[in-house]
DNA sequence: GACTACTTAATTCATTTTGTTTTATTTTTT
DNA sequence: AAAAAATAAAACAAAATGAATTAAGTAGTC
């Protein structure tokens, strides 16, 4: 059978006992990502299938070398289960995380380890020159994989939204000069012969998120990425809701201020949440008010000697946030919020623990869920992790 | 293979040649269901199954007595295809919506068709009454079917949200006193003997819609229900996204008003949407301005009249609309909103132009789709007849 | 106009393929 | 002996495949 996508007519595709092979793959890989070692019994019993059919997948896919023993479990009784793992290293992924203040690329295993780390700051770039000195890492990357003798399965393109998916991957951003039309996934694809899978950056470190971090264990989230803007990634019944045209989830331009002093923003409105909670609006205001040296570690010293400036700005962007959350929370309904990106952590708690402090009392009445506000398990890179997660989320998952 | 739902470990269930053969079934027949009178052979094509495996599931579903034979179609050349499509009077099911104003209920048929009807005015009754006056409509409809010799498969019951979906469908309604922990799914369950289903009225209208409406050519859209609140559906990938607590698309307590002269909202909160944009917000409207005789009748008059205090409502309830169906599209990127409920049409139709004109500017720029705004098909009580609709599409949809 | 051969497409029949399940057996521990 | 896990071979169910059949329309011929 042919599963060629289909068009408009919204009708779905029927299955056969291929794709069902197929997908029972998938769950048997699934489980033992998420359930770590585990015995062929006792993915059987998870996945409601019969030893002997997930003993053969299991075959199979240690012959693939994806899989690797882990020893014997000490039961009470019966024979010990031999546990089974994911071979870390049976595969990696390149992940890229072009935004409009730095570059970062990740060579990742399929666990999520990062093997190597790749990062370069620039300044609003142009997209040739940018193509160029990400291909050239990419080169790197492959190269250092090779010398491993590991396999590259893919590439994933994190960029600050919004993409267009439908039309080969082209970017479309307001505060992103020069990026209007920009075939990213065409270029880096005909240049290393890999297959490349571009996204928003919210979004790829939602799915991260959802591969590597807490998510694992969430059937819904709500991701807050704060990178140059604020971005946002939607996870529904563990797979990204990327929306009709890719675009779901834009959090930054929600507007949460109104009137004469709300400051205007290059998507067109003004008052756009990320115009006050972003890492541009943080640089900003210290700016506006003397500070400088703007970076990680500049930011945790500030935090520590609870610099008035800085308090001010996370009281702010908590009360900024906590509306955008209600509203989210109202609208979609999910298990939990996620942050992360490129926030210090530090910060992130603070945020998040004022942001649950003043919630119960914003959500409406007769509310029966509160949702989780967690902080991102994925610290370093968000995005360049989650792009990293893309060649491996779509093809396998 | 038993498909028992998984508890907590988010790890997906495995398939056998039983279930693809059930998802073939369903594929089939939704695809029957979709387009209309249609050959085994298209069948074939729009499922990307192999003729031979439509031709066994179009027989089995002809001898369970769900398709009937529709004649020839005379094509150019070869042997002319004979249609099939799905026997209306199959099954029906029996669909109630129970809101703060009036009861309706509706028996119909698998492709939306009501035999019959039964409403009532009421206001703000009690559950124990109202549950009864229910039971005993459903008692006459289930007569009535049995005298058709017709099969009910179930009822569904949409009641104003936000209801409790874990814990046996309990209520939980600000402006709905006494429904607090009524457990109507069980009562009916057992008062009927029959399966019951219960939604959300905003939801229920939109899974209607979605099945039997223009909803059934869109993979995504966000319903705007009114009624005596403004509720919110919404599908996404063709099935309802309802949140992790059922709660999802609750858009009538979003704040569209800040400040002083924002109206209280039942919610706890001010300045809600359904405050001003609502059967009951526009009945507020009228009488405050002296206007009397609330129904439809009397709406279509006024509004044929143009007269002014209707039209300020409309146009200010427009402009609140758009604010919210902004926010929701940056948030969901659905590829329509749906307005339907109980306004009158030709106010809906009003609203949305008025939408529609103020959209362009008001959406951020480098948004590369505008949603369509679409009035409701399904017209005289949605939320009836989506809850109708409920019982088929978990059955089997 | 009547007959025939040809084309096209839908449908059916018989056979093969595929992967899961069943059943029985073996292994390894308490 | 009992229990749990793993393995092996045969049975099974449903879809795919390919050839055959059916029902039209088309084109040419007499």
């Amino acid at each position: 059978m042919n599963a060629k996508p289909l068009q408009k007519p919204a009708t779905r595709s029927g299955t056969n006992i291929e794709h069902a092979h197929l997908l029972n793959q998938r769950v048997v890989f699934e489980t033992i990502r998420l359930l770590g070692p585990i015995s062929r019994a006792e993915i059987a019993r998870q996945t409601s299938l019969t030893n002997q059919t997930v003993s053969n997948i299991v075959e199979q896919l240690k012959a693939d070398g994806l899989l690797e023993a882990k020893g014997r479990l000490t039961t009470l009784r019966g024979q010990p289960p031999l546990l089974f793992d994911i071979k870390p290293d049976a595969a990696c992924s390149i992940g890229v995380h072009v935004d409009r203040d730095h570059l970062t690329l990740v060579l990742a295993q399929l666990r999520g380890q990062v093997l190597k780390q790749l990062c370069r700051e620039w300044y609003l770039p142009r997209p040739k020159e940018a193509l160029e000195i990400a291909l050239d890492h990419i080169r790197q990357l492959q190269e250092h994989a090779q010398r491993n003798a590991t396999q590259i399965c893919g590439v994933g393109v994190a960029l600050p939204g919004p993409i267009d998916f439908k039309k080969g991957q082209v970017i479309h951003a307001p505060n992103f000069p020069g990026w209007e039309a920009v075939d990213v996934q065409h270029f880096l694809m005909s240049a290393t012969g890999l297959p490349v899978f571009v996204d928003n950056d919210a979004t790829a470190a939602a799915v991260g998120e959802s591969w590597y971090g807490i998510g694992r264990s969430l059937e819904s989230f709500f991701y807050f990425f704060f990178g140059v803007g604020l971005g946002g990634g939607i996870i529904l019944r563990g797979q990204p809701h990327r929306g009709f045209s890719g675009n779901a989830g834009e959090v930054g331009h929600i507007a949460v201020v109104s009137g004469r002093n709300a400051r205007s923003c290059g998507c067109g409105n003004s008052g756009c949440l990320e115009r006050y909670v972003s890492m541009a609006a943080l640089y900003d205001w210290l700016g506006e008010r003397g500070n400088k040296g703007f970076d990680s570690l500049t930011l945790i010293r500030l935090f520590e000697a609870r610099d008035r400036r800085l308090m001010e700005w996370l009281d702010d962007s908590g009360d900024y946030l906590v509306d955008a959350l209600v509203r989210i929370e109202m609208l979609l309904d999910p298990e939990a919020f996620v942050f992360g990106g490129r926030l210090p952590s530090p910060l992130v708690e603070y945020l998040i623990d004022r942001c649950q402090r003043s919630l119960p009392a914003r959500q409406m009445q007769g509310r029966l869920h509160t949702p989780r506000l967690l902080k991102a398990s994925v610290t370093d890179d968000a995005a360049a992790l989650g792009a990293a997660a893309l060649p491996t989320h779509m093809t396998s998952g």
